[in-house]
DNA sequence: AGATAAACCTCTAAGC
DNA sequence: TGCTTAGA
DNA sequence: GTTTATC
């Protein structure tokens, strides 16, 4: 087994966001997989078995490693719903749900674990290793009314479905999908083809600040196992208006909030607050 | 195009 | 307490 | 959280 190279270097993540869970604040160093895999092998190395092709609509974490064996060693990760990204300090044995290990210079591990196995960890420069078109960055300068009206494009499929499609906007999940059109007033069944520009103009505002206030809050750990990197759970669990509260009163009217099945996620909103957009004229 | 259901997996909170 | 189910 | 198949 050759000697793991002393180098360290920064983690250099994609974007901010996890998929609304919290940022690992980590250095890493690029060493091998568990067993003395080389990065070539970390593909087949994930829940030890083949990995389906690349998604289209994805949250993707880029971590950049420092191998001098290998040109811009990088890897790509998608959490899915219940990986996580845990640096375990030397000494420490591997926990349950380990898929992939890459091993720290300071001798420590970034391990990634997973227990559902829905995760994907691919290295980047294999052939489906190509990261998926994504819609724009909500968080960018430039996002307002109109960029998401083209990002619609007058489809007449309800928002919900559509929010949810990494290809239409990046890095909205099921949580902070309701949450905003909360915010922005709008029923998730509503067709997106029915907003009129303020109505566009609300969501995006809403959207921008759903995200900001969670990053803010280190994500929503609805459960135990989204935790930061210091093990606490996000506290923008404590502020979400809808999420996970049906048949709870409405922060704003106390109309009991309503939990229904779209696009085969728990969708909840407030019946009252949250109306149809009327249709645009033309 | 759009809606719907099943598939991929395991754990835990909740209910009886 | 233990077993089953719903939901993530 | 996402893909694939079916209506």
């Amino acid at each position: 087994m050759p000697e793991l190279p002393e180098v360290e270097t920064a983690v250099r993540w994609l974007g901010p966001r996890l998929c609304g869970r919290t940022l690992l604040g980590a250095r890493v160093a690029w060493a091998r997989t568990l067993g003395g895999q080389r990065p070539a092998a970390l593909n087949r190395a994930v829940a030890g078995r083949a990995v389906r092709g690349v998604s289209r609509r994805a949250k993707w974490i880029r971590i950049d490693l420092d191998d001098p064996a290998h040109p811009a060693p990088a890897v790509l990760v998608h959490l899915r719903m219940s990986g996580r990204l845990v640096i375990a300090p030397a000494g420490v044995p591997p926990g349950p749900h380990v898929r992939v290990s890459l091993l720290l210079a300071g001798g420590g591990r970034l391990d990634f674990v997973d227990a559902r196995k829905f995760g994907r960890l691919r290295q980047v420069g294999d052939a489906d290793a190509a990261l998926p078109d994504l819609g724009p960055e909500p968080l960018a300068p430039g996002f307002g009314g109109p960029q998401l009206g083209a990002a619609l494009g007058g489809r007449r499929a309800r928002l919900k479905p559509l929010l949810l499609d990494q290809r239409v906007v990046a890095g909205l999940g099921n949580i902070y999908t309701d949450e905003a059109l909360f915010r922005a007033r709008l029923d998730p069944r509503t067709p997106a083809a029915g907003l009129g520009p303020s109505a566009l103009d609300a969501l995006c505002a809403a959207i921008r600040a759903v995200l900001t206030e969670a990053i803010a809050a280190q994500g929503s750990s609805i459960d135990a196992s989204y935790r930061t990197p210091a093990g606490e759970p996000g506290r923008f669990q404590e502020r979400l208006a809808v999420y996970g509260r049906g048949g709870e009163p409405c922060p704003l009217c106390q109309t009991a909030i309503r939990r229904v099945l779209l696009a085969q996620r728990a969708t909840h909103f407030c019946p009252r607050c949250q109306r149809r957009a009327r249709a645009r004229r033309r």
